[in-house]
RNA sequence: AGGGGCGUAGCGCAGUCCGGUUAGCGCACUUGGUUUGGGACCAAGGGGUCGUAGGUUCGAAUCCUAUCGCCCCUACCA
């Protein structure tokens, strides 16, 4: 068998990149930083908008979309927001090109000079509040319960397909609300609802959190997080929902009158998602032999391979298993490409990450069988013709199932607690992984560690249980363990 | 940004040290045929500004200079 695809053991980040290319997802672009999404990538990303926009608008949410350009000045009026994005923005500088008078192409108009620079969007918020400013006056105007969906740019350094690029496409929520407790209310939905998301379509297990200080989102007052871990035991950001306090509001002045006819700053959330969720997907499960992928997520989800010799009633057969597939709901496709053999086209949907692959020949239709095949775990089985579409209904459920539990216990074989920085040094050299581990709460502790280990403070855990101890590093008191972690 | 490496067909490479026929190999691609239960075989084909610009030379993928791009290692980030 010809291999394709880097073993996971010899060379990680390799294997990561060889997935994208063998599996089709992207490609690298003519523009440094940027990829191009290919059709299999772009409907993966198609299944995980389709599924995380149901979700918000069953929450009251709705979708709308606000300019790519955002006027400089903006985003310096909220002091921390512009400190966490200043450094990777790209500028707009000119609006004209002109021909270059050696005849050499064209050059950026000189006179065509923008009279006050804009900057490429690297999330929303500043344009988003400056325009909340005109539709909010009364709380009969609140909650405002919005979210976009679109393409941002951050001036990466370095860059890795759908884990960082400069430009890529997420979804992001922003809501006005009158209250305080209505505005955390909103964060903590969202947060549980990416955490429902990934577990349950994505079928990648999240620790639930909050970031710490020096982690959070430039401008927020509390954000959380969903952290998974990837097979190579580092930790991935999967998503965060922020609380921003009132510190939109108040640096562009989005004032309403409450019930009792006073004067008050709206309360703010912002979260989202991006398709570095891809990324996540593609680490969780993919093995040597290429993708993997959930079936609630996978473009199609069975593929349908005739042995080919030379009898129309083979044809016939996979057309008929086909139709019952879909009328249980099932994506499939029907590979009758004669140029290819059976053995390529196997290994070819392996890669791909197509969950289920039936089997069928001569053979088969004399027993009245298929031969499935799982991606999951590679099993193949026999199986009854009869009462097919139900039988595969059911294995795509267990598959689904599988690959959560798989990756739960892969994560919490590789969770470990640290006493003292000895003990987590020695974690992180032999085992990696998570390490949960007493924290004093101080941003000078977290940076101490991080510089040490290079395991940075990645959540303190909602649901970790209160308990006296003493902090891994700098011996003080402590209430709770917190989640360390080499990170993407 | 500092150190190292690489640019030759869609992809992966050889050739460069030591200049000299028409620039070569594998994969992929096209056509035809035989095949088809785990990446088939045979035959015939197509495809190159040797990253770019300048220089040395009778002659440059090869030597010199500049320049651009990419990859790897060190600091920040959904």
């Amino acid at each position: 068998m010809a291999k394709e695809i880097t073993d996971r053991e010899e060379d990680y980040s390799q294997w990561y990149l060889d997935i994208v290319k063998k599996a089709g997802l992207a490609d690298n672009s003519a523009v440094r930083g940027c990829m191009v999404i290919k059709p299999q990538g772009y409907a993966i990303w198609e299944k995980i908008q389709r599924q995380l926009d149901d979700m918000f608008k069953a929450t009251g949410h709705v979708n709308a979309y606000f300019p790519l350009l955002i006027p400089k000045s903006f985003l310096s009026k909220e002091a921390e927001h512009v400190e966490g994005f200043a450094k990777e923005c790209a500028v707009v500088t000119h609006h004209r090109l002109m021909d270059n008078p050696d005849g050499s192409g064209v050059v950026v108009d000189p006179t065509a000079k923008l009279e006050e620079e804009l900057i490429i969007r690297p999330t929303s918020e500043t344009i988003i509040w400056n325009t909340y400013r005109d539709w909010i006056q009364s709380y009969r105007d609140l909650p405002l319960l919005i979210n976009q969906w679109a393409n941002v740019m951050r001036w990466e350094m370095r860059t890795r397909p759908f884990l960082r690029t400069a430009e890529f496409l997420w979804q992001e929520g922003h809501t006005a609300h009158s209250t305080k407790k209505e505005a955390i209310e909103e964060s903590r939905l969202i947060h549980d609802l990416y955490a429902d998301f990934a577990e349950n379509y994505m079928a990648m297990p999240v620790i639930k959190g909050a970031k710490s200080a020096n982690e959070r989102f430039a401008g927020a007052v509390e954000t959380y997080t969903i952290e998974a871990m990837m097979q190579d035991g580092k930790a991935l950001q999967a998503g965060t929902s922020h609380f921003l306090g009132q510190n939109f509001a108040k640096a562009f002045d989005v004032k309403f009158l409450n019930e009792g006819n006073k004067e008050a700053y709206v309360w703010a959330t912002s979260w989202g998602v991006s398709t570095r969720l891809i990324g996540g997907l593609i680490m969780t499960h993919s093995d040597d032999d290429g993708l993997v992928l959930p079936p609630k997520l996978a473009p199609l989800q069975v593929v349908i391979i005739p042995i080919p010799k030379p009898n129309g009633v083979l044809k016939e057969e996979a057309e008929k298993i086909k139709q019952e597939l879909e009328a249980q709901g099932i994506s499939v496709k029907i590979d009758i490409d004669k140029k290819k053999r059976p053995g390529y086209k196997f290994a070819e949907y392996e890669m791909q990450g197509v969950p289920v692959r039936i089997g069928i020949g001569a053979r088969d239709l004399e027993q009245n069988q298929v031969e499935v095949a799982r991606r999951d775990t590679k099993e193949k089985m026999n199986v009854s013709r009869d009462g097919l579409g139900q039988s595969i209904k059911d294995l795509l459920d267990d598959i689904q199932n599988n690959l959560l539990e798989r990756a739960r216990k892969f994560r919490d074989d590789r969770t470990h607690e640290a006493k003292n920085m000895e003990e987590f040094e020695e974690i992180l050299e032999t085992k990696g992984g998570f390490i949960m581990a007493h924290w004093d709460g101080t941003t000078e502790t977290e940076l101490a560690i991080k510089e040490r280990t290079k395991a940075t403070l990645r959540c303190i855990p909602l649901d970790s249980v209160l308990e006296e101890g003493v902090c891994v590093y700098s011996g003080k008191p402590s209430k709770q363990k917190v989640l360390f972690a080499k990170a993407y």
